[in-house]
DNA sequence: GGTTCGATCCTCT
DNA sequence: GAGGATCGAACCT
């Protein structure tokens, strides 16, 4: 602990409250003495087992047990082999939802970030779930972590505030197999910030 | 024990 | 715009 986590109440709230709530908050993750760190521009609600973009819409599993849990753990998984995808979860207990993060603003650590990343272009280091946690240094190492009590990863309030009306709304990347629930607007991100995954 | 496929990214055309 | 990388979870038999 150290007094700067955002605390599990501002997860514990419907999800797509808390996943506009995220914007403009900072994700600090810390690897030995470096900090590295983002502000939060893009980010995606999954929410009830009705949701079929959802992991948690195939049921209650291993894998999915942290979406049933308490409010703000780290929900981390591999996709297509390659890439991690850093999730928030929300809500109350037995209520299964997360929030993926989907891009970030650099701000701290940029130098590892481009070491991670492997570019120098600043506009690479965070624009994507993969790139993101690629660029932080997250794994699956991390999943299940408390995010209101890590000293490894956590989210901060540093005060910066984003304008309702700079928050724009849209359906989700990716997620085409899931029918209609491919259509609901539950993408999110910062009007005018140029790091955004998909313009 | 085997098959399928993904909440992505990069490279090439 | 298309295709390959790469692996574990989920869902069969």
């Amino acid at each position: 602990m150290n007094g700067r986590n955002l605390p599990r109440s501002f997860f514990a709230r419907d999800t797509h409250i808390v996943a506009r709530a995220l914007l403009g908050k900072k994700l600090v993750r810390h690897i030995g003495r470096t900090v590295v760190g983002g502000r939060i521009t893009e980010v995606e609600s999954y929410a009830g087992v009705d949701d079929l973009a959802s992991h948690a819409a195939r049921g209650r599993t291993a894998r999915t047990e942290i979406m049933f849990g308490p409010a703000g753990y780290a929900y981390i998984y591999l996709v297509y082999g390659i890439h991690y995808c850093f999730n928030i979860t929300t809500e109350e207990k037995e209520f299964p939802a997360a929030i993926l993060v989907r891009a970030l603003e650099p701000v701290d650590g940029i130098v590892y970030m481009q070491r991670a990343r492997g570019t120098n272009t600043l506009h690479a280091l965070t624009t994507g779930p993969g790139k993101l946690t690629q660029a932080l240094s997250i794994t699956s190492a991390l999943n299940q972590e408390d995010l209101a009590h890590s000293r490894r990863i956590y989210i901060v309030d540093d005060g910066y505030v984003i304008a309702p009306r700079d928050i724009v709304t849209t359906t989700r990347i990716g997620v085409g197999y899931a029918g209609k629930s491919a259509t609901r607007p539950w993408r999110y991100y910062v009007k005018a910030s140029p790091y955004i995954s998909k313009p």
